[in-house]
RNA sequence: CGGGGCGUGGCGCAGCUUGGUAGCGCGUCUGAUUUGGGAUCAGAAGGUCGCAGGUUCAAUUCCUGUCGCCCCGACCA
């Protein structure tokens, strides 16, 4: 391709509307192009990225037993009643009407459909397993998209689906997939981990996240150095620190706290830290109000609540409510006295003499303590990790990092098969449910996360990969005819070799051009000068070193080559 | 959905407080001189100031509404 003709418009100025490096980039380098909120333009440079990442995802996806199928993205209403999820997808569908009335909605995921599907042509043991996926774009009407490619609204998705005759198959599907995933990302040289994940409200009982690790990542893990464990924040089991702080028991006072509402407030006037601070949160648990306590600066994690509670609907209580129930507001809370039942977080056995809420609007109660100031109905893990925690394998220490979530591997087991009653006939003529898993990749984050990890001040660095040509053509000066004659031989002569190459013809000043190159990112630059030129020589330069080396003119095609496979 | 910010040539922004129909840098086009890290000079094109109302002799500027975009939050009381 010759860059004269490639339509690439880069931006020397940084896009008003991008905040992370990733979007910034893909925006100047001319990649990308938005066109409503969450909704991008491949241009032809960010296409053929895109399809580089889509190639090496359908080849492990093939070489790991699947087969490569495509969905309607339009999909009826009634599929999605058959599992309730409708209602409980909800606003994060993108739904429509068509001319006679009926409802759609825009494929946001596709096991109801690929289930439907499965139903209605496997019935025997002898078709099982099965994998099925597909590469196309979902829908999804976020809250907030955000950051460029790493929260659309639409994006593109890879997407397989295992059926299998029992848990022993499962299991076998899902190691298969996330041996897959592991090799998809390290042939795109992405720095990741898989960690342990939660799988919602409707997964299965097991499931990993492959999360890139990125400052600019919207999840947190934790991990242990020692012994390798990894998990989201969220997933993670917290488990109490065996710290010998026991204190002596103090006497209970209430205090005067007026205007006191936060825990932050409490800090700055009584200067009460926060680990000596418990906060109590009120939810409606199937319209039944509870309490939850927890230390001062932990941060509530609902999904255990509710798996703990086996509710089916959790909502934080309002204001007005809890201040008719407990006799003060937000803010003026605590487990002392209260009539409601009581959760309280492991962490507080740890706790000695601490403040909380007096259930009185403006008083505080200070040197609480559990057990005989007031009895919690369930003492259970809660929170969200943090640093510091220890590691639920090895009880060592655990590390804190951010990461984006590419790629998500759930067991679903039976959940869709049952409420779609999709069955097969086993060996023994039983009739069972399919037993499924399904396997998300999300390709145009995947481009966003690879940037996030490679680039420097001059603009991005794209692994050989995924990059959208492997080598760039320079000559120096296009007036110079030896100049531009010889980079046209060795542009043709890198064509003819396979390799993917762009030849930077454009009457531009040379700075024009490096800068470009360095900006959109190609791995390797040849640069044509003239007086290396007349030495036979050409420049080789890496992208991702800082020198350039002089080669042999002859040489540069089985050069680059080596490079290119190594 | 709550809070904040923004919308002015392709891009980045100024002007608006104190109304008098627009300006800067980059980019684009023409010509000349340049040609190894985003050249220089000369000339030119390009804007119903997001949209709709209102106030006014007069609105980019003030008021109301509306649409769009970005950021923060939506458990941390």
């Amino acid at each position: 391709m010759k860059s004269s003709k490639l339509f690439y418009p880069t931006l020397r100025e940084v896009p008003s509307e991008a905040e992370i490096i990733s979007h910034q980039l893909l925006l100047r380098a001319g990649f990308i192009r938005r066109n409503t909120a969450g909704a991008y333009t491949y241009l032809p440079l960010g296409y053929r990225v895109i399809k580089k990442i889509i190639n090496i995802i359908r080849e492990e996806m093939d070489a790991a037993g699947g087969q490569e199928v495509m969905m309607p993205i339009i999909q009826p209403r009634e599929l999605w009643e058959k599992t309730g999820r409708w209602s409980l997808y909800g606003d994060e569908m993108f739904k429509l009407t068509d001319r006679h009335n009926r409802d759609f909605a825009l494929g946001p995921t596709h096991e109801e459909l690929v289930t439907s599907i499965v139903d209605n042509d496997v019935h025997s043991y002898r078709d099982l397993p099965l994998l099925l996926y597909q590469i196309q774009n979902k829908y999804r009407d976020e809250i907030r998209p955000r950051f460029g490619l790493m929260r659309g609204r639409e994006f593109i998705m890879k997407d397989l689906y295992s059926f299998d005759v029992d848990d022993e198959g499962l299991n076998t599907s899902y190691r298969k997939m996330y041996q897959a995933y592991r090799q998809i990302y390290e042939r795109m040289n992405l720095k990741f981990r898989a960690v342990e994940a939660d799988s919602g409200a409707i997964g299965g009982n097991e499931s990993h996240e492959f999360m890139v690790l990125a400052e600019n990542g919207e999840s947190e893990i934790v991990f242990c150095e020692n012994c390798n464990y990894a998990a989201n924040v969220e997933k993670a089991e917290c488990s109490v620190l065996e710290m010998d702080n026991k204190e002596e028991i103090k006497e209970l006072s209430k205090i005067h706290t007026p205007g006191q509402k936060t825990i932050q407030d409490i800090v700055d006037t009584f200067d009460i830290p926060y680990e000596k601070q418990i906060k109590t949160l009120m939810y409606l648990a199937d319209d039944k109000l509870c309490a939850v306590v927890l230390r001062g600066d932990r941060e509530l994690n609902e999904i255990k609540l509710k798996n703990f509670l086996a509710s089916n609907e959790l909502v934080m209580a309002d204001e007005r409510m809890v201040s008719e129930e407990c006799g003060a507001g937000f803010g003026s809370l605590g487990p002392v006295g209260l009539n409601v039942k009581v959760y309280a977080d492991l962490e507080l056995t740890n706790m000695y003499n601490f403040t909380c809420g007096a259930n009185e609007d403006d008083y505080h109660y200070i040197n609480v303590n559990l057990g005989r100031d007031f009895v919690p109905d369930e003492i259970v893990d809660l929170r969200n990790a943090v640093a510091g925690d220890l590691c639920p394998e090895c009880n060592k220490e655990l590390f804190l990092v951010k990461g984006i979530e590419v790629g998500h591997i759930f067991k679903l087991g039976n959940n869709y098969s049952q409420a779609m009653d999709a069955a097969f006939l086993d060996a023994e003529g039983q009739e069972k449910h399919l037993i499924m898993g399904c396997y998300g990749i999300g390709v145009s984050r995947t481009m966003a996360a690879s940037v996030e990890q490679n680039y420097d001040d001059n603009g991005i660095i794209w692994p050989m990969s995924i990059a959208p040509y492997h080598v760039i053509v320079v000559p120096v000066n296009m007036k110079n005819e030896e100049v531009a004659a010889g980079a046209l031989s060795i542009y043709n002569e890198l064509n003819e070799a396979g390799i993917e190459v762009l030849l930077d013809d454009r009457d531009e000043r040379a700075g024009v051009k490096f800068k470009d190159a360095d900006l959109i990112g190609i791995p390797l630059r040849v640069t044509i000068g003239p007086k290396s030129w007349k030495d036979n020589q050409v420049e080789l330069k890496k992208r991702w070193e800082k020198d350039f080396e002089l080669i042999d003119r002859k040489s540069i095609v089985e050069r680059i080559k080596t490079i290119i496979n190594s």
